[in-house]
DNA sequence: CTGTTAGCGCTTTCAA
DNA sequence: TTGAAAGCGCTAACAG
C-alpha cells in the first residue's frame, strides 16, 4: 500500500498536475503556498516519500556518498565514520562504505564500481601496502574526492591530514625530556606520508638532542600479531630500550604483552609512548602516553569539505586542511 | 566523456537496437553469441558500465543492502560487517551503513529512510536502550529484514544468532571447576534476549552447583566509562569475588585496570572470563578466557540469509540461525 | 534471433 | 500560478 505513494497518486487525490506536486515538494517560488500546503498535508498524510532512483535518473544526484578505507575495526576510522556520517546527515546523504582490508585491488575495484554514478563523492583513506599514486591521478577528475588521514602527497586534491612530524617530533622530546637515551621505534604506515612523517619526526627529535636513530631500535609492523610480540621481545632482549614510541595503535597490545612475558616495569623500566585513538586507552595503563589524533573531527572536515564542492560552493585555495593532535602525557611522575 | 557512454551509445556504434544491446549485457538467452560478444567487447572498449539508477528505477532492484547496526568501533561489529561484505561483494551488492550509537530515535529515523527503494533489503543488530518490538512487528512485512546477534525474540523474521545461554552456562562451570565460589557478574545487555540470556546461563550454572546468584555480585554497565572502573573497585573491594564473569567486551579494560588499581594479580587473586572477539586477546594477557562469537561468520550467514529471501529462494522453515560460541580456555594451569 | 515500444517516478523546460 | 509534455537510461512485453 504505502509502497504505492508516488507523486501521480498525489496529484490525483488533490486533482492537480504532476509537475505542480513536484514543485511544491521541492518548495519551488512557482507555486502558491495554498497548494504547497494541500499538497506537503497530503504527502504526510500518506506517508509519502519520493522514489529514490527516479529523482537520481534525472538530476544525477544520488545524496549518496562512499567512503572507502582500510578497515572499521580500528578506533581511528570509527571515530572518522562517526565525525562523517554526522555531517552526512545535516546534509540529508547516505554513505556507503567500503572495507579495502589494505588491499589495493580491492580499493581500486570499489573505487572503480563507484564511477557510474551510484555515489556523489568519494571520501579515503588508502591502502597502506601499496604506494596507489598513478591510479588516483586518473580518479580525481572522475569524481569529487576527499582524501583524509592516509594521503597521497603528490596528488593535486583535497586533503585532510594531521601534523603527524610535528607531533612526533614532540612527542619524542617529551620522552627524552623524561631521561630516556634509547628509544625504540613501532613503525607502522611506511609506505605512507603520514608514516614516514611519524618516522622523520622521531628521528629529527633524537638528532636535535644529539641522539641517534638506529636501525637496530627499529621494529617493523607486521600483519601477523606473533611476529609483533617476537619482535618487540628480541627488540628487548637484544637492545633494551628504555622507551617505545609505537606509530601506530595495533603496536601496543604486543608491546604491553612483552613487557610482562620479560617481567619489565612500566613505566619504571620502559616508557610507552603511542599513537592511539583508543577512547578507553586512559584506563588501560595509567603510564600511557598517547598521541591522539582528531578523529572525528577528521571525518567533520573531510565530509564538510567533499559537500562544499559538491555543491560548488568555493573551497579557497587551500586544499589541504591539517588538524592537530595531541599529546597526552600521563602517569609523568611515575617510575 | 567516459561517463557519457550508454546503452544508446553502444547501439549506435554497432549499428542495432538498444533493446538488443541491453538483453546481450544481461547475458539473455534470446541473443546470438555473436552478437553478445560484440556488444561485450565494445563495452569493455568503451569502459561501459550501466546507470544503476536507470536499473533501480525500472526494475526495483537497487543492488544495496543496508547494515544498520549500535556502533562499528566494536570487534563484534566489525568482524559481522566484514562477514556480511564478503557475501555482498558474491552478489555484487553494495552495503550501506547506518550506526545508530544506541539510539532507538535514530535506530527508527535510518530505518524509515530505507522504505522508499532504496535497499533492498536490511540486516540489524537492535540498539539496546530499549526493548522497540512494536516498532519492528510492522516493518518486517515492509522490506526483507534479517536480524543477527541483537534480535527481539517475538518477531516471526528472521534470525541469526548465536548460544548465549549455552555457553554462559559452560563458562561459569568452568570457573567453577577452576576453584571459584563467588563469581561476579559485569551485566551488559540488560534490556535484549541476548544479554539476559547471558545472565540466567550464568545465574542457572551457579545453582546447578549449589551456588548464589547474589544481586550484590553484579554490576551494571553504564556507558561512562569512569563508572564501570569504580563499579568493579566497589565490587572487589566490598566482595571481594574470586572471579569476574564479563559478558561484554566493553567491562575487559575497566576489570582489569581495577586490579591493578587494587593491586590484584590475575588469575591469582580474580579470574577473569569474558565476552570478547578482540582478536589481540590472546596477547592481552595470557591468563584471559573468552567467549568468543563466530562474528564473522554470524554475519556470513546473515547476509546469506538475506539474499536467499531476496531471490525468493526457499528459505526452509527454519527462520532461527544458532551458531556456536567457542570457550577458549587461556592459563587454566596458572595460578 | 532482433527490433519496436511503453514506461519505471521524477524534474524541468515551455506554454498557457 | 499551473499544466502539458519530454525524457533521464534502462528493462521487458510483444511483434516480427
Amino acid at each position: 500500500m504505502s509502497g504505492e505513494v508516488n507523486i501521480k497518486r498525489l496529484a490525483q487525490e488533490l486533482n492537480i498536475s504532476i509537475a505542480t506536486v513536484s514543485k511544491a515538494l521541492n518548495d519551488s517560488y512557482e507555486i502558491s503556498l495554498k497548494t504547497k500546503n494541500r499538497v506537503w498535508t497530503l504527502a504526510k498524510e500518506l506517508n509519502y516519500t519520493p522514489n529514490p532512483a527516479a529523482s537520481n535518473l534525472r538530476s544525477n544526484k544520488t545524496k549518496t556518498i562512499a567512503v572507502i578505507i582500510p578497515c572499521v575495526a580500528n578506533n581511528f576510522f570509527s571515530l572518522a565514520i562517526k565525525g562523517i556520517e554526522e555531517i552526512a546527515r545535516q546534509y540529508g546523504y547516505h554513505v556507503l562504505i567500503y572495507q579495502t582490508h589494505e588491499d589495493t585491488e580491492m580499493e581500486m575495484s570499489f573505487t572503480n564500481s563507484l564511477l557510474n554514478g551510484r555515489v556523489d563523492g568519494i571520501l579515503t583513506s588508502v591502502s597502506s601496502n601499496e604506494y596507489n599514486n598513478e591510479y588516483y591521478k586518473n580518479l580525481v577528475n572522475k569524481i569529487p574526492m576527499v582524501f583524509f588521514d592516509r594521503v597521497y602527497e603528490e596528488l593535486d586534491t583535497f586533503k585532510v591530514t594531521t601534523d603527524d612530524y610535528q607531533i612526533s617530533f614532540t612527542a619524542t622530546e617529551h620522552l627524552i625530556e623524561q631521561g630516556c637515551t634509547k628509544i625504540a621505534y613501532l613503525y607502522g604506515l611506511e609506505k605512507l606520508p603520514a608514516g614516514r612523517a611519524r618516522f622523520l619526526g622521531y628521528c629529527d627529535a633524537l638528532q636535535a638532542h644529539g641522539l641517534l636513530a638506529a636501525e637496530d631500535l627499529v621494529v617493523h609492523y607486521s600483519e601477523d600479531e606473533a611476529s609483533n610480540l617476537q619482535n618487540i621481545k628480541t627488540l628487548f632482549q637484544e637492545q633494551a630500550p628504555d622507551a617505545l614510541f609505537s606509530s601506530i595503535e595495533e603496536f601496543i597490545i604486543p608491546a604491553y604483552s612483552a613487557c610482562q612475558e620479560l617481567q619489565l616495569q612500566i613505566p619504571k623500566d620502559v616508557k610507552i609512548l603511542s599513537f592511539c585513538n583508543m577512547s578507553s586507552a586512559k584506563l588501560l595503563n595509567p603510564s600511557l602516553t598517547t598521541i591522539t589524533q582528531p578523529a572525528f573531527e577528521i571525518g567533520n572536515e573531510a565530509a564538510k569539505c567533499l559537500f562544499k564542492v559538491l555543491n560548488k560552493r568555493g573551497i579557497g585555495d587551500d586544499k589541504d586542511i591539517v588538524l592537530q593532535s595531541t599529546l597526552i602525557k600521563r602517569a609523568s611522575t611515575g617510575g
